[in-house]
DNA sequence: CGTGGATTTGAATCACCTCAAAGGTCGTGG
DNA sequence: CCACGACCTTTGAGGTGATTCAAATCCACG
């Protein structure tokens, strides 16, 4: 019914540039010089902010864009053929979302905004041809694809090993330290999503979550207000969540 | 202890070309003409055999080169910090492994031989300048991965929302199609894992997937001797699954 | 032909789920 | 600005599918 393309009409007025985009060193032109990086964003184009709940692409649609939020948050899910959905990621300011859409030539997953959010849509066709110029944003592309697969695969490891406090010990951290990339505080942050995301994303029942949030408070781990989230322990959660404080346990397990 | 590396020593001989591959139509060549194809065929390295239990390569190693499985079987697995093993997957003959290493320089995951296995390695700085020559080579790489995207996308939806004999079902029916696409019976084939590596991949206890197996073979749906599988209901085993028999539910959900 | 690993089967337990109901929170409209 | 309703979150009680533990059987391979 309600179409995913108005979303992204073109607006005027004065835009941000990938050149002052305080999120470059994070986003795509990461690893490009100033004369690629104009080059790139001249084919960004920007929208209007897409509103809570409303989707940015769907299941399905053919993958004609690529996208990296700006600023607000979107999560991804899947489609089971029961109709369940089953979220695969959240994704925050600087994070580049659809590349699995290289797959087929589809959408593999919908994307919808958690709240108010704003994106650069980078059309493929332009992105391809580019990326055929700029070697350095080809390896750019892969790379974040490859993050994407060990993120993916840090979640199999999750859903399959994992009890629900080491889960939310799990998610929690690894909010706070996305928090912390962008430059905000990694032990006090906001959840923009609802206890019923996170639940679906971590394959517990919401009252599952809800009950981890009461324990971990009652041992003084965190403190919650809502969607506002205090880390009081983060030691103590690393060692629950089974991660290493450090890199991400990396190559400890030489023999 | 045991090296990684001795496994693709080169071996002198005749050796098969892509160009005459019987899996050049499902592998990296796939979208290449044959100029190219030769020219990508002049980068592989196709070395010695490696056995069963060998190592491919190991998490947090340098990646340096991705591979095609030729003949034989491996699955790929990360390690927690705690040392358990997740089975992220099983790669038969034509499948490419290694790409995730694209994230940040290492494998995130370690490769292991099923049986004896032999692989066409293609080193990654001839991968690489290959690939700025050559779109459709690119492109390919970049649908792997996304392909490899959708595949663990769907793991996170199975680990997360199905039961065991769901879970059981929709891996013999992957494993079916799988063989199915490579010329060989889609009903009657050989499980080239172990039980533990089937249940460590679905997330289940071993005496779990025994006694699916069980339940399925007193309801007809399968038959099984050892690792020999024949799959005597097809249909019912897709609607177990949760799965449409044709395209993986496809654009079914639109509304 | 024996041995170690893999597989199967049974019984008891448990972590998480489901169901139910009581607060909370937020946005909307009067 | 407050009241209402919808939805989200929390808490409790009871049920259950899968796990764990234990043990028998099967199998491959030297």
């Amino acid at each position: 019914m309600k179409t995913t393309q108005a979303a992204h009409a073109p607006l005027r007025g004065t835009q941000p540039h990938c050149q002052t985009c305080s999120l470059n060193a994070l986003c795509l032109p990461l690893s490009l010089n100033d004369s690629d990086m104009e080059r790139l964003d001249d084919i960004i184009r920007r929208g209007r902010p897409i509103q809570k709940g409303q989707l940015l692409f769907q299941q399905g649609e053919p993958f004609q864009s690529v996208f990296a939020v700006r600023t607000g948050a979107l999560k991804t899910y899947t489609l089971a053929s029961n109709g369940e959905e089953q979220i695969t990621g959240f994704h925050l300011a600087s994070e580049l979302i659809g590349l699995a859409g290289y797959d087929n030539g589809n959408y593999p997953l919908t994307a919808k905004a958690l709240e108010t959010t704003t994106v650069c849509e980078i059309p493929l066709t332009q992105l391809e041809s580019l990326a055929d110029d700029l070697p350095d944003l080809r390896k750019q592309l892969m790379r974040t694809m490859g993050t994407e697969i060990r993120h993916d695969q840090n979640m199999m490891l999750l859903l399959s090993k994992k009890n629900a406090e080491e889960r939310v010990a799990s998610f929690l951290l690894d909010i706070s330290q996305r928090y912390q990339r962008r430059g905000f505080s990694s032990t006090h942050f906001r959840l923009p999503m609802s206890r019923v995301d996170i639940s679906n994303y971590l394959g517990l029942a919401v009252e599952t979550i809800s009950r981890v949030f009461t324990r971990f408070q009652k041992n003084s781990l965190i403190e919650t207000q809502g969607k506002e989230v205090i880390l009081l322990d983060p030691d103590t959660l690393y060692e629950l969540a089974g991660l290493n404080q450090d890199a991400e346990c990396a190559a400890a397990e030489q023999e």
